[in-house]
DNA sequence: CCACATTTGCAAACGGTTTGCGTCTGAGCT
DNA sequence: AGCTCAGACGCAAACCGTTTGCAAATGTGG
């Protein structure tokens, strides 16, 4: 498990200080994948779709298409494109679609390494996010196939809670209290 | 609305045959607790209130608020109400919000006995929902609590898969392929 | 370098949910 | 039974994340 460092809303996480274009050249990592993707569809390998991928490329945490947006250069790319690429990047598997219950899509990229299907642990109070590493659920999914007749069952796990800083925070002087009065739709955990 | 739907509007499961009336009389099960929390904390038991969890007593699976409102009586209830009164059934733990990742609320009343926390399986492609027992991820919130350092830890969860009937029908033959080109809102599971 | 299908930007549309406000009402009190 | 007023309601407008129609821009195979 790791430890519950990680992106506040906005601000913090592993933001790219190190001056290299994050552009139209091929980063370090996987964009191999999105070339052949593309083509092997027939689709186009666009400065836009390039640039989408490096910005969750950087990022260790789910990111919605707002931070997306805001994480590339301005004039770089409309926000209606960042929702149809992220629509297409997660239709050819290179992304995963998250649902923290807050009405806010987020999307991850899929690293190569072992880090495929996981879930997080989402403070209610400031939204720190914690990666989590294995997942149990695969087992249930098992039985509840055989018992309910269903196939291709598959699930949504997230779990919620007050993260270690927030605990300490008084009521009354946590950074966000969630938006309570104002808007409804804090993470609304269900339990 | 453009999700599949099961429990469809109106129809299907469990509907009340028996000839009382549900109305501001008290029903059989804990109209008892309606009136308890609200005078408990001065606020109001008004038909809406009543009707609306009349209305969750009868049926067995998560409804909207569009499908409660459709389940009052023409003019007994504006659907803003419906909103205003689940939020508050919610916050007075009468009834627990689901979220089944289609940007759409659904809500189920909690039940006296046993059946209090649990899950759901919802076929991706007619929306039919089976309510699953027990829940294993109890002992998960234990071992991230203790592991994350965080409190309160609590989660969503939901399966989805393709239930008996959408198995056979051969793929074309689904009733609502999952909106698919269209409105990109399908349960859009994300594994 | 061309032709053309795919993409993009822009702005309008959408759908679920929330909210401001004037009117109505439940319920404690006389 | 009436009186009173905080709390509820109805209605319509506002919100917000997301989708979409369309004309202009651009990636690609040939
Ligand atoms: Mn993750
Ligand atoms: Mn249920
Ligand atoms: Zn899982
Ligand atoms: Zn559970």
């Amino acid at each position: 498990m790791t430890t519950p460092k990680s992106t506040g809303n906005t601000s913090c996480h592993t933001h790219c200080t190190h001056g290299h274009s994050h552009d139209s050249a091929r980063a370090p990592g996987e964009p191999r994948d999105l070339r052949d993707h593309l083509r092997r569809e027939s689709l186009r390998v666009t400065g836009p779709r390039q640039a989408i991928l490096a910005v969750l490329q950087e990022h260790p945490h789910p990111l919605t298409n707002k931070e997306i947006f805001a994480a590339l250069r301005p004039g770089q790319c409309d926000l209606a494109t960042v929702y149809r690429s992220l629509h297409l990047l997660e239709d050819m598997g290179l992304v995963t679609r998250f649902d923290f219950g807050d009405g806010v899509a987020r999307f991850e990229i899929i690293r190569g390494d072992a880090r495929g299907h996981h879930h997080h642990l989402v403070c209610t109070s400031c939204a720190t996010i914690v990666e989590l590493e294995d997942c149990l659920a695969r087992e249930w999914e098992e039985r509840i196939t055989r018992d309910s007749g269903f196939k291709e069952v598959t699930h949504k796990l997230e779990f919620f809670g007050l993260c270690p800083t927030c605990q300490d925070a008084k009521p009354g002087t946590r950074r966000q209290p969630q938006k309570r009065a104002t808007r409804r739709r804090g993470p609304s955990i269900s339990v």
